[in-house]
RNA sequence: GGCGGGGUAGCUCAGGUGGUCAGAGCACACGGCUCAUAAUCGUGGUGUCGCGGGUUCAAGUCCCGCCCCCGCUACCA
């Protein structure tokens, strides 16, 4: 995609990222869930002619990934390597993600950057070498987590996998003081109430840290699948710390010459989009980390709700984890976008169903804004050969839905703003309602029996209002449902007229009057084709 | 256990500071229309607002108690 108006080179750069994926697996509408949001929210700021960084990619070192590779008798390099060409790159072609950066934390690059920047607060002071305490299980070969543990009836503490006793053991690690940044992390919390998002989020986290913050393992010597620590290479970081690094490493952090350049211009992120599983990582250790190398914290950290199914969440080792190219395969990638940030209200929890998902795609995209096309370049090429006629004075009902339109604009861009995705789109698909009802109640078939001047110019009027209509929504609804509303404006002869659908600024979408007479205008096949019966 | 969120029409959910707050969408029913993807438009909701008390002239909306669901309560990512 290209960005519409040229940046100015002193704005900073919108900068907004998806979490970049546990390559364990393989990918699920859950994390294509984030990657459609972020996606959306990119292309909007990009129809504002912003410039726009937009980073996913993979996050591949650690235990786990470890163990998925021995479980499939491989190393991890090739199993990761696999997995990302394979599954987490295409993914992003079957949703249509527009990302402008694809990072793996097996980069040699982001590895020798984060190396550099943990030696930085070594040498500072704020990493330390001591003990890690914790319950082990002999039986798995793993520290336990306190959370994970079963007791028996005598109230020993179980492994429950091996259900034998733990033992506690002790391994020398490096540790993060992020002890230190409680009172700071407060402060920011405090001073930026967005920073955190939404506010139950917020909540949590506030309450977490409040309680005090313990100082936090960095390292592993367990294992090497990992970053060499590099004053002591007999360890790896410990995953999440050089994960999170990414965010900053894939924009030159720690480079020289033309990519510190592009720090300066990319940091800080505006909004880190999360899953709320892994909110305090982000909210948290993340702002700590930054905060003790002098760099500034990023905007904002937006946890999003899970996909629920049947009332679970979705998960990856049960039999609920849907890949994306199911949903999409049937109902194509426009309607898996405009669904889930539609339907779900972003930042909530949200249940997804084959049915609701069946039930949505009827009504709002093939009854509604792909009929409301249909029916337009219809009647526009039978009462006017496919020529858009010069209107008339508009009337009453032109008016409203003139304003409707304004505001449905202004709505929409203010949403995007805040993140309410579901709002967004919500407003423009009202507007497109408003349109269905105004063409019903004006009846341009009945008015085209009338073929006196007067009946041929409100018949005109009629059918411009619901063309100029569409070509406001083919432009609201391009970040969500890019391919449709491509096809839409084409249908619309808007990109002879008017240029790139991309290029097309949604903070002027609402202005009415841009489709200028005379465009051709042309019926193509639904936009939406009602689907069979099966699914 | 503590903290936070939630239990509202068949389904998914809205309902700051108490008084058209008993709602929206979907589904369903009936009617209109025929340009359109058998699409569209209009009309229709008698729901113990989780349960039990209380405050008030008036409570989904405040207070007390209880039941149920979910999340967080630190190093799996």
């Amino acid at each position: 995609m290209s960005s519409a108006a040229q940046p100015s080179a002193a704005r900073k750069a919108f900068y907004i990222t998806t979490p970049i994926y546990y390559v364990t697996a393989m990918p699920s509408i859950g994390n294509a869930y984030t990657t459609v949001a972020a996606d959306v929210v990119a292309r909007w700021h990009r129809q504002r002619g912003e410039e726009v960084v937009f980073l996913t990619g993979t996050d591949e070192h650690g235990q786990k990934v470890l163990e998925a590779a021995s479980a499939h008798e491989t190393s991890p390099q090739d199993w990761t390597d696999r997995l990302v060409e394979t599954e987490w790159r295409p993914v992003l072609e079957v949703v249509g993600a527009s990302h402008d950066i694809f990072i793996r934390t097996t980069d040699p690059v982001h590895e020798q950057r984060v190396q550099q920047f943990w030696q930085r607060l070594y040498d500072a002071g704020d990493v330390y070498e001591g003990t890690y305490e914790g319950p082990y299980c002999i039986g798995c070969e793993e520290f336990k987590l306190p959370g994970e543990l079963t007791v028996d009836d005598d109230g020993v503490q179980l492994c429950p996998i091996h259900e034998r006793p733990v033992e506690h053991l002790s391994e020398t690690n490096y540790f993060f003081a992020l002890s230190r940044y409680t009172d700071r992390l407060l402060e920011l919390y405090d001073r930026n109430l967005m920073f955190v998002q939404p506010d139950s989020a917020r909540n949590e986290v506030v309450a977490f840290v409040r309680q005090g913050l313990q100082d936090l393992s960095i390292s592993r010597s367990s294992f090497d699948w990992g970053v060499p620590v590099p004053w002591d290479p007999k360890h790896v970081f410990y995953v999440w710390i050089d994960a999170l690094l990414n965010y900053a490493t894939a924009v030159g952090l720690g480079a020289e010459g033309a990519d510190a350049a592009t720090f300066a211009h990319t940091w800080p992120a505006d909004v880190h989009l999360v899953g709320k599983d892994i909110l305090r990582f982000h909210a948290v250790i993340w702002p700590a980390m930054l905060m003790a190398a002098g760099i500034d914290a990023p905007r904002q950290v937006f946890a999003h709700g899970w996909l629920l199914v049947g009332g679970q969440k979705m998960s990856k080792s049960k039999v609920t984890a849907i890949h994306p190219s199911e949903v999409v395969d049937t109902f194509g990638s426009d309607a898996y976008r405009y669904y889930f940030l539609k339907a779900i209200a972003f930042g909530s929890d949200g249940s997804f169903s084959w049915e609701h998902l069946s039930a949505v795609y009827t009504a709002e995209l093939a009854n509604g804004l792909g009929n409301l096309a249909s029916r337009t370049t219809s009647m526009v090429g039978r009462y006017f050969d496919g020529m858009l006629p010069e209107p008339g004075r508009p009337g009453p009902a032109e008016d409203v839905l003139t304003s409707e339109l304004a505001r449905t604009a202004t709505v929409a861009d203010a949403a995007v703003d805040r993140l309410a995705l579901h709002e967004a789109i919500g407003s423009v698909e009202a507007f497109v309602g408003k349109v269905n009802g105004y063409l019903s109640e004006q009846e341009p078939w009945q008015v085209a029996k009338d073929e006196s001047p007067q009946g041929r110019e409100r018949l005109a009027t009629i059918l411009y209002t619901a063309a100029e209509s569409l070509r406001a929504v083919a432009v609201l609804h391009a970040p969500t449902m890019p391919k449709a509303a491509t096809t839409l404006w084409e249908s619309l002869g808007a990109g002879d007229r008017l240029g790139p659908l991309a290029a097309q600024d949604v903070r002027d979408a609402g202005r009415w009057g841009q489709l200028p007479p005379g465009a051709r205008l042309t019926k193509t096949a639904p936009l939406f084709p009602r689907l069979t019966d099966d699914t």
